[in-house]
DNA sequence: GGTCAAATGGACGATGTCGTCCGCTTGCCA
DNA sequence: TGGCAAGCGGACGACATCGTCCATTTGACC
């Protein structure tokens, strides 16, 4: 279910265009994570020992290599949700689907940066997806819930808060792992329902669909034009 | 104590140049509020009426007209600091601060990004005082820890975490108030000492020290040489 | 009103990034 | 092994932003 599947590209290409394709992807991982996913394409077709037609033939814009680029770790975070429901402890599938995604997002130089580029992500061919990861996510915290696990005032967006909060922090803080565990443990600690004590304030009317955890579909090929 | 004290500029300059920084001042707050801080510095001088020369003569670099842009905001924080230590109630004077700073994150465009820029702000003017408000945070924590209110392996460095993270919730998110409540209610909550179940993760090393919450002096009007 | 230093504005050269165009190369298949 | 379409690279023109320079204007003070 994680897994990207293909459009057409890819296997389609000569031997040559799909070495190079993966050195492309593999370059941008660098220098994303070296300088931001900002960095000049020029660096990253450098890095990977081609011409900058050739990055822009594969990848017509900044955001399908970005996409490309961190596609497993986004494969990864639609895994984890996959994982947690089937988790027969509802907490622990909980838990463990926050401290994947944000130990990811640690760990994983540029994708924290990739993460939130992705967020308001409307595309198209990712609404099933998406759809069906708010479903799964929806299930998995009734099932909390219910088991008591859970805070009862829990909201779905919650998860995006958490998720966007904890990006911002490793974004300012890229090296600092201690902090960005510090706010994950006391965010799920917040969570669980012996810690509802007051009320909380309404909850956002954010949409879980636009969270990154849909298993997606790597950046298709533009047919270059007849 | 949260006043901004004055070096040297603004009430030496000229009564037309005086106005003139006022009103780019204000272009700044409006233009970086919409294009964020980094919005062409031509804009901002177009928005205030005034030549790029100008500009740059009173605010040499893109950082001192941010800073100096916030100022404001950042004195608000320095006085929330202070405000704390003065209630009686030390977990209301805890609670106030994180809130007085958050809504300001959440409420001013701008300032979040203004707020994470000036983070690791090593300025020498400044050390004196950023140590004054690390010694005063760490009072509040202790008084509040030994009322029995706020958890006792709350440490200093989780003010950074809790207020970076929240930076970069209203960042990724700047219409949704709601989100941004949500997370500084968690956070608070989590923060409480009934909410200390298990154990939490090691401290960060951050330093309290690189937190503009330091009464902080305007930008200093350089020299032109000669 | 006259003087002068302070202040001004916008033109300008420098720099960096983008994305395309086009002549050359190379893998693939017969 | 030869033909050719797919693939390639880097030069190039367009564009945006930077920060300075300098001829001109203007406020302050006598």
């Amino acid at each position: 279910m994680g897994e990207s599947s293909r459009i057409a590209g890819q296997d389609s290409l000569r031997a040559d265009a799909r070495r190079n394709r993966r050195r492309i992807l593999s370059a941008a991982r660098v220098v994303f994570a070296e300088h931001g996913i900002n960095a000049p394409m020029a660096t990253v077709a450098r890095r990977a020992g081609v011409g900058v037609a050739t990055l822009y033939r594969r990848f017509p814009t900044r955001d399908a290599l970005v996409r490309a680029a961190f596609a497993h770790q986004m494969d990864t975070c639609a895994r984890a949700l996959t994982e947690a429901l089937a988790d027969p402890d509802p907490w622990q599938g909980f838990q463990r689907l926050v401290e994947t995604v944000c130990e990811l997002q640690r760990e994983e130089r540029g994708f924290p940066a990739a993460f939130v580029a992705a967020f308001p992500d409307s595309t198209r061919e990712h609404a099933r997806a998406r759809e069906q990861a708010e479903q799964d996510f929806m299930t998995l915290v009734r099932r909390a819930q219910a088991a008591g696990v859970l805070r009862a005032d829990f909201h779905p967006s919650d998860l995006a808060v958490a998720l966007l909060s904890h990006c911002g922090l490793v974004t300012a803080l890229p090296d600092d792992r201690a902090a960005s565990r510090r706010l994950v443990a006391y965010l799920l600690q917040s969570f669980r329902a012996e810690a509802a004590h007051g009320a909380l304030p309404a909850p956002s009317a954010l949409s879980l669909r636009s969270l990154p955890l849909a298993a997606h579909d790597s950046q298709r090929q533009r047919s270059s034009g007849a």
